[in-house]
DNA sequence: GTTTAATTTAAACATTTGTTTAATTTTGCG
DNA sequence: CGCAAAATTAAACAAATGTTTAAATTAAAC
């Protein structure tokens, strides 16, 4: 693939995450790719497979890497590596999560949306495998992973996508780098909750 | 507003959810409700007039009441009657939550999403007022009510937008019924988590 | 430099889109 | 019934959609 083709990718994910792919066209891509129409049919056959390699090319990029986080041998600090590797791994690639998380619930659609949930069951077995280490040492009680994996991506979509109401809420000056701000308050809160939650005692 | 014409909002609300704005045809409603096209523009005007009849039907019934907990003296049962309500409440307008969740990102669209931004305020400042109530009375700790806000919203929505991973997950069988399930797990994860994070402690 | 292949273009293609028209049917009322 | 208003229909509308074609341009190979 040449660079003008991966300039295209990265374009048309960011309408699609912006528009949703039907609201996208692909005479939107086009001009803001400065292309030809046709070109995206030459170089990707048709709109659906553009959307496929799109996902396809970044999917992996949100697998979590076991190497990231488990050489704290602190439970605790261990689960902040682990939550600050997952955060970025989700804001590094910058709109396919997004992409993914509104696609998954179109049916009509032919992405494979396999991928997303085998995704989702990798990471929850990563999760797992922290909040075990720290029960094994004593630190956390027994929690759901799937419950505390839900909570994560729950609120860090919510975050992501409802950014105009967060720049509102929090009040922050425009030339603020709001990602950034973002980052470190989802960064904060998702490790106070987690570990609140682990570490809680049941009434 | 005659039977068939709400009828067409239910439809219509689904259809939307389903497959998003863009994604539903006028055509597929129509068929769907066994009506002739041209009826929807006769009743409704446009589709984007459809669309914000929907909004604006089931938008207020997004709302917290404080009547609905604030009978309860004791702090936490108070947290847990707002929880209650707050996913009863999303719970029982089917769709239009996830229509207005997915659309208040569409830059696009002339939908008013102040509409959205002023239910958020407005149920964040509730939950606000419990913490409060909890806090003066010593239960609780203080926290931001827009996390807790943004974690209860975000768990919701995840596990509304993911039924057929969650399905997968939770191996439910076929025959359950799966709304009352998440409904009831939903409520005990939630009132958990935000249970453990007003009463952990700083370190 | 010529020829072949790859790239790029404008135009046309067939569908589908939301909406409107104009004719038809149904309804309500005297 | 008779008639006007409302409801419903099939058809047509223009615009937009994804895709293809066939010609034009550029690049590569010999």
């Amino acid at each position: 693939m040449n660079q003008k083709q991966l300039e295209i990718l990265d374009i048309a994910e960011t309408l699609f995450a912006k528009n949703g792919f039907e609201g996208t066209s692909v005479r939107d891509i086009a001009k803001l790719a400065g292309i030809n129409v046709a070109m995206i049919n030459y170089y990707f056959e048709s709109k659906e497979n553009l959307l496929e390699l799109i996902v396809k090319r970044s999917a992996h990029a949100y697998k979590l890497v076991p190497e990231q986080y488990n050489t704290e041998e602190d439970s605790f600090k261990r689960l902040d590596k682990l939550i600050d590797h997952y955060i970025d791994s989700k804001f590094d690639n910058k709109d396919v999560y997004q992409l993914l998380f509104m696609e998954a619930k179109i049916k009509k659609r032919i992405i494979n949306s396999t991928v997303f949930k085998e995704l989702r069951k990798h990471n929850t077995q990563l999760i797992k495998e922290v909040i075990d280490y720290g029960y094994e040492r004593g630190d956390f009680r027994y929690y759901d992973p799937i419950l505390i994996h839900s909570t994560m991506i729950g609120t860090f979509m919510n975050f992501k996508m409802n950014r105009s109401l967060y720049e509102e809420l929090l009040a922050l000056s425009p030339d603020e780098d709001f990602d950034k701000i973002q980052k470190e308050l989802l960064s904060k809160h998702l490790k106070f909750t987690i570990k609140a939650i682990l570490t809680h005692e049941h009434k």
